[in-house]
DNA sequence: TTAAAATGTAAATTATATGTTACAATTAGA
DNA sequence: TCTAATTGTAACATATAATTTACATTTTAA
């Protein structure tokens, strides 16, 4: 695979969507806390899966929540 | 993991684009051609890095490229 | 200030995305 | 029609996403 860094600004997204925890949220997507926290820590290189269901939550296409690093 | 199902018009796009062959288009992603041909078989879940490099090489954006089934 | 809630993270496990090699089936061009 | 290119896919190996359990640290609210 190739060597890219892909950023994301889910957590920014989550507290301006409605301030949901990042236990609330992650139940309202249908991963872990855990997952959340390091999709969020930008330390998992998610599924597209998820971030389609991120996209649906948080009304904001995936483009403008996950993006490759110049 | 919620058990939704994740649709993309990978294999149209890339004809679309050029008329490239999978294992053309596999090696300008940075993939190998079977890992392109199982996405665009739609029998995998790819990774959100696979589809930035998908979405910038076919100069279409990832919400448009892939979508959760109904 | 202090206790509860929220978050970060680590280890162990499971599920699965991706790679490698190989071959069969299909398609396109001569 | 024949052959080469393209595509589908299977088996096996590897890397890593996602879960589970657990605990420490940070933040929030009383």
């Amino acid at each position: 695979m190739k060597e890219i860094s892909v950023k994301n600004k889910v957590k920014l997204a989550r507290i301006e969507k409605g301030n949901l925890t990042q236990g609330e949220f992650a139940k309202l997507v249908g991963v872990t806390r855990q997952t959340m926290s390091l999709i969020e820590a930008q330390k998992y290189n998610p599924t597209i899966k998820v971030c389609l269901l991120l996209s649906k939550h948080l009304e904001r296409p995936v483009d403008e929540l996950f993006w490759v690093e110049e």
